[in-house]
RNA sequence: GCCCGAGUGGCGGAAUUGGUAUACGCGCACGACUUAAAAUCGUGUCUCGCAAGGGAUGCGGGUUCGACCCCCGCCUCGGGCACCA
């Protein structure tokens, strides 16, 4: 028997492999021929930061590897790749920091994850391999781009359309009534449309463009130089924000940026999470972020004059017991009715200087909320032609609802406490029917969002350039030939501008581009399309791949990116869906998140801590095979686990009792008891795997090896089949054994075992017998006896007698295959 | 504050989703092999009790023949949102 050295056939296994191509992905045309059905399993790309891996890095790629294998070994033709998300923030910073360009550095920590992951046995078809820092690459990602902003989304046919569809409206009958999705504040008819000038024209389509480009409150973090997303920041020690990255602190500005109309899709959005395996965990974070709520747009009108206040609110019920209105800052009917206001100045001081708050003294609920009533401005209650007193509080937020809301101090706790401080009427008026009341005085029932559409654009180097250019009349046109390639500067430091530091280089800025690029979303929100047809120079993906592959089976990844990545892909996908790019409405039919590995001192691992474990060493003690069978064994798959190098070693003893084993196959048949263990494990991994549950894989295959160890013998094709099942948590010594049985081929594309359903038959089952819901007895009884034979054997039992000692017995149940009760 | 999720031996965890709680693994103890050690193998390992038996799934109650699982009220930890009308 030879000694198990896992360096050696690791080594020799991974060459084999590669050398054979044994997990090349098949396209579409020669897949078809040979009648392979697809499978994509698809891992959430890394970005290759540079700091190394930890032994916890690797776990979702080997759950994702796991999967992969087994649907390989079933006969799909599978595609399972891996790439790179290497534009935006990390990848810079990690370049200012060790001052070398970020091309560069995304080069070297590329090969240096390459590296990394090689030894792990991960079964990648790496000619697939993509990068979004690639011309080849980001041209595509531009492409989308221009196809967003040149659509607008028509709220009739609930998708998005061709801007120049649009602009016939226009042309013909104005926008008074079309079916967009958009902020456009001026109505203007088809005559009209004709006398604007081109800047104009402009001006006005950007408000349905689903990218344009708008005034609008941005985070902005002066330590990294740039304006960041809503999920790119986080709560910091003071309470204040900082940035997910850096912990620098964040500020709202109000800049002209490129954004994404996101919102036109929220309704799809949210109805599409009901079709997708996801955990509800992840569905309801995405539910809470979108934040639909159903409510009443009422308008009030106001004394003495033609303007409205229209107010949102999901408490119509409560309209009775209004007792006043109040209109954000922001709002523009504040400087519609100056004339009549009667305290102008002191409206105008408190609206400058609410601006100059800081927002997050604005957001805080514990904040003292301040207010001014408008003078000489009344609103008209439509339930009861009540006259109530308008204000302006920066309670109220612009953003969202109409920006304006009816203030009910004895339902809402917002309006009770500003009412309190303020001494106005606190009324208690009873509750009528919301339907039926936003009827009665004209509303409608509407749906809003809380989500905002997603800016996009940042103010630094390493990103895609936006595929713009603006001539010196200010008209912006889409560039025509793409990729439109980075260019090269002498800094791609942050200039702490609104600008990025492609406002350094002149020909760029003359040229009319963008001094903005992209945000990192931008390129991972359509990689998974990529990779089906990584080569192609026409389109993005190819009809015919596409046709074949049309989306992701199951995604492994983090479910860190609930509000992010997960949010713009689908939205990005359903866009590209709209435009006949995409074949399916979600990207990802099914998820699986994969939890932590900690410190065995339950922290999160990292330098600072002193507590990383390198997997390097990890493969060089214990060998990849046992690696991956402890990071699957170690716990849930979704879970967070603390690491344990203490543990790892029952791993290693499972591989090698496998090993040794082998020296027990014999042409001799199975014992008929062993032959029931195996196809029991058989039938049990394969339905653990599929749950993603794969620690109870495992310990059902040590069960297995526990079992075998006891007999004599096991035959060389029951030990075949074990080795299968093995294969994808354990892929390297499994193929070593596979060849010692006489196999030519690898094991990894030799099929997946079938349990026999006649050998996992029991003809006796064990029976526990409880009195009185404890168990006081267990008896084996034969399979074919009916119900009431086993309730008697049960009565019938010297041990139940003496339990039940003569007393009255008032049900017996039988649970089926189980249990009796005997209830006295 | 609001909305999710979790809490089981010394440790990681299992439990066919209402039916034998603690599978599997780590650790520990004892034994076998060995001059010895490592490795390996075997036995034991929730708790109280000599035993018969009793008690344990964060705490307190409830439903049920039967509850880790369902319901009500708490506690602790993790995640999300946060003046969203």
């Amino acid at each position: 028997m030879k000694e198990y050295d896992h360096n050696k056939i690791e080594k020799k296994w991974q060459k084999e492999w590669s050398d054979g191509d044994v997990y090349k992905t098949l396209d579409s045309k020669k897949a078809k021929a040979k009648k392979l059905k697809p499978f994509y399993v698809l891992d959430m790309f890394p970005y290759p930061s540079g700091a190394g891996l930890h032994v916890g890095h690797p776990r979702g790629y080997i759950g994702s590897d796991v999967y992969s294998r087994v649907k390989r070994m079933q006969g799909y033709n599978v595609l399972h790749p891996m790439g790179y998300d290497a534009f935006g923030l990390p990848a810079e910073q990690y370049a200012i920091e060790h001052k070398i360009h970020p091309r560069k550095a995304v080069d070297i920590n590329v090969k240096t994850f390459e590296k990394q992951l090689s030894i792990i046995g991960l079964s990648y078809d790496w000619s697939r391999r993509v990068n979004t820092t690639d011309p080849e690459y980001y041209r595509w990602t531009q492409w989308i781009f221009l196809q967003l902003f040149n659509s607008y989304y028509d709220t009739k046919k609930n998708k998005a359309e061709n801007i120049d569809s649009l602009v016939k409206v226009f042309e013909k009958s104005g926008n008074a009534k079309v079916n967009a999705h958009h902020t456009c504040k001026i109505i203007f008819s088809g005559k009209e449309w004709k006398n604007f000038d081109a800047l104009k024209r402009q001006e006005i389509l950007m408000n349905y463009r689903l990218t344009y480009e708008a005034e609008s409150e941005v985070n902005w973090c002066e330590g990294l130089g740039t304006v960041l997303a809503n999920d790119e920041i986080v709560d910091g020690k003071d309470g204040k924000q900082v940035s997910e990255r850096g912990g620098f602190p964040v500020e709202k500005m109000i800049i002209k940026q490129w954004s994404m109309r996101i919102t036109a899709y929220a309704d799809r959005l949210i109805k599409g999470l009901d079709t997708l395996e996801w955990s509800s965990h992840i569905k309801e974070i995405q539910k809470n972020w979108i934040g639909e709520s159903v409510g009443s747009e009422i308008e009030f009108k106001i004394k003495d004059n033609d303007e409205k206040i229209k107010v949102f609110t999901t408490r119509a019920d409560t309209l009775f017991g209004v007792t006043y209105v109040v209109l954000a800052p922001e709002s523009i009917l504040i400087e519609k009715l100056s004339d009549q206001i009667k305290n102008k100045k002191e409206i105008e001081k408190y609206i400058s200087d609410v601006k100059n708050k800081p927002e997050e003294d604005r957001k805080s609920a514990e904040k003292e909320k301040t207010g001014v009533v408008l003078e000489g401005i009344y609103a008209i209650n439509p339930a009861n032609n009540e006259e109530v007193p308008v204000w302006v509080a920066d309670y109220v937020l612009s953003s969202y609802g109409t920006g304006a809301v009816m203030a009910v101090p004895m339902y809402d706790e917002r309006d009770n406490q500003f009412a309190v401080k303020y001494n106005l009427p606190i009324i208690d008026r009873p509750l009528v029917d919301i339907k039926e009341i936003t009827e009665m005085v004209g509303g409608k029932i509407v749906t809003k969002y809380k989500m905002r559409d997603a800016i996009f654009a940042r103010q630094r180097y390493w990103g895609e350039p936006i595929p713009l250019r603006r001539d010196r009349d200010g008209i912006i046109s889409s560039v025509k030939k793409l990729p439109l390639e980075l260019p090269k500067v002498t800094s791609y430091e942050p200039t702490g501008k609104a600008e990025g530091p492609l406002a350094g280089v002149k020909a760029w800025v003359k040229d009319g581009y963008e001094t903005n690029t992209m945000p990192g979303w931008a390129g991972s929100s359509w990689y998974f399309l990529r990779y089906m047809d990584p080569k192609n120079g026409k389109s993005l993906v190819g009809e015919n791949e596409i046709n074949y592959w049309k989306n992701v089976d199951v995604y492994v990844g983090g479910a860190e990116h609930a509000t992010g990545h997960l949010l713009y892909s689908r939205f990005w996908h359903k866009f590209l869906k709209d435009i006949g790019v995409a074949k399916t409405e979600e990207p990802f039919k099914k998820m699986k998140n994969q939890g932590m590995i900690l410190a065995s001192d339950n922290r999160k691992m990292s330098k600072r801590w002193g507590n990383v474990i390198n997997p390097d060493e990890i493969v060089k003690t214990y060998g990849a095979d046992t690696l991956r069978v402890y990071e699957m064994f170690m716990g849930p798959f979704d879970q967070s686990l603390p690491w344990s190098t203490e543990s790892i070693i029952g791993s290693r003893r499972f591989i090698e009792r496998v090993w040794r084993l082998s020296a027990k196959v014999s042409n001799s048949k199975t014992s008929s008891e062993l032959e029931k263990v195996l196809h029991k494990t058989i039938k049990k991994v394969n339905e653990d795997i599929e749950n993603f549950a794969f620690n109870t894989a495992i310990s059902s295959m040590m069960i297995f090896v526990n079992e075998a160890e006891k007999n004599e013998c096991i035959s060389v094709s029951d030990f075949k089949m074990f080795l299968q099942i093995l294969a994808p948590f354990a892929p390297h010594f499994t193929d070593e054994l596979w060849h010692e049985m006489g196999e030519q081929k690898s094991i990894h594309i030799s099929g997946w075992p079938k349990y026999n359903p006649k050998k996992i038959i029991e003809d006796s089952m064990k029976i526990v017998v409880q009195v009185n819901g404890k168990v006081r007895s267990e008896l084996s009884i034969s399979i074919d006896a009916t119900d009431d034979q086993i309730k008697e054997i049960a009565l019938k039992d010297k041990v139940i007698i003496s339990w039940v000692n003569g007393a009255d017995i008032k049900r017996v149940i039988y649970v089926k295959g189980r249990l009796v009760n005997i209830v006295v």
